[in-house]
DNA sequence: GTCAGTGCAAACTTTTTGCAACTAC
DNA sequence: GTAGTTGCAAAAAGTTTGCACTGAC
């Protein structure tokens, strides 16, 4: 693919590749969804995706998006994170180089890395057979602020080592 | 914590202290739930935990399972993985090493990643305030058996690299 | 012309919520 | 005794399915 392409011409020809080699037919309301995705930053759910199409004034049914979405993600232009227990958090993939993601267990609070040795890190894994696509890494913990909450209730509950 | 208790006293004791932290009440059912958890290896649904659950003859309720599973998610003693649109899938921490997973988005199939090296180069990754409890790796991408099939098919339809 | 894809609605599954009873503190 | 936790049931939210119509090939 080259490189003069813009973002949004080279997940059109990825997709439309992708549609090639599975024998699935290239509809204008999948690259409209495509389009829609790749004109948004950050993550979306269904719900949101659906906003953006009605803003875009075009409108498809929620099954679509469903599906869809669904064909993105396999087709590698969709990443589906793990944030969330009821309703699917997605992303689109911006580039190949990997994403990070620090998060709070506690609080819920989601930044991103910008580490580079991260990063450099994860590109340095090749797999023999399979065909990476994307890397993505998740750092989970405690934050600073809730970190000292628990601190201060621990001591205040005045801790005793027993039990087990 | 020491290094002479089991996975099971660790977690365990890693859990009293969350709970005495966050002025949370010591049940037996969070016990159960916990060791239930521990006992098993790879993934499971809240549906598969309380079939284990019932093979303990410690039965709880789907709510009590609900909440318990994010409260250990808080603890960062469980992680949810992103693996599907519907239930939650969940994985127990067995360790702080860093796991990782290969992902094959088109036919699905989940393979860990036992390099080393990825996972050496993911614990140098520290953070100034925040406290790591666990790192995660997930690679996606395409599978050789899918890449095959992909490849036969493009053939097939005889590619020719117009539009946009 | 054929059959995959779409829209619509219903069905289903998963998750969340409300409230009374219980129990850890 | 008080307030957080549990169980039960109902409700809500999210996702999947069935079928007739449409449109890509």
């Amino acid at each position: 693919m080259s490189d003069k392409m813009t973002l949004q011409e080279q997940v059109h020809e990825s997709f439309r590749l992708y549609m090639l080699a599975n024998g699935l037919r290239q509809t204008r309301e999948r690259y409209a969804i495509l389009h829609a995705i790749y004109e948004t930053e950050g993550t979306f759910t269904i719900d949101d995706l659906q906003k953006i199409m009605e803003k875009n004034r075009f409108y498809v049914s929620t099954n679509t998006l469903y599906l869809t979405t669904q064909l993105l993600v396999e087709a590698n232009l969709l990443i589906r994170h793990p944030f969330s227990s009821s309703a699917s958090v997605f992303e689109r993939i911006a580039d190949d180089r990997p994403r990070s993601y620090q998060i709070c267990s506690h609080c819920h609070r989601i930044t991103r890395i910008k580490s580079k040795e991260l990063a450099a890190s994860l590109e340095t894994y090749h797999s023999r057979s399979f065909h990476i696509t994307h890397r993505i890494v998740y750092v989970y913990g405690t934050c600073a602020s809730c970190q000292r909450a628990m601190h201060k209730r621990l001591k205040a509950a005045n801790v005793n080592s027993s039990t087990k």
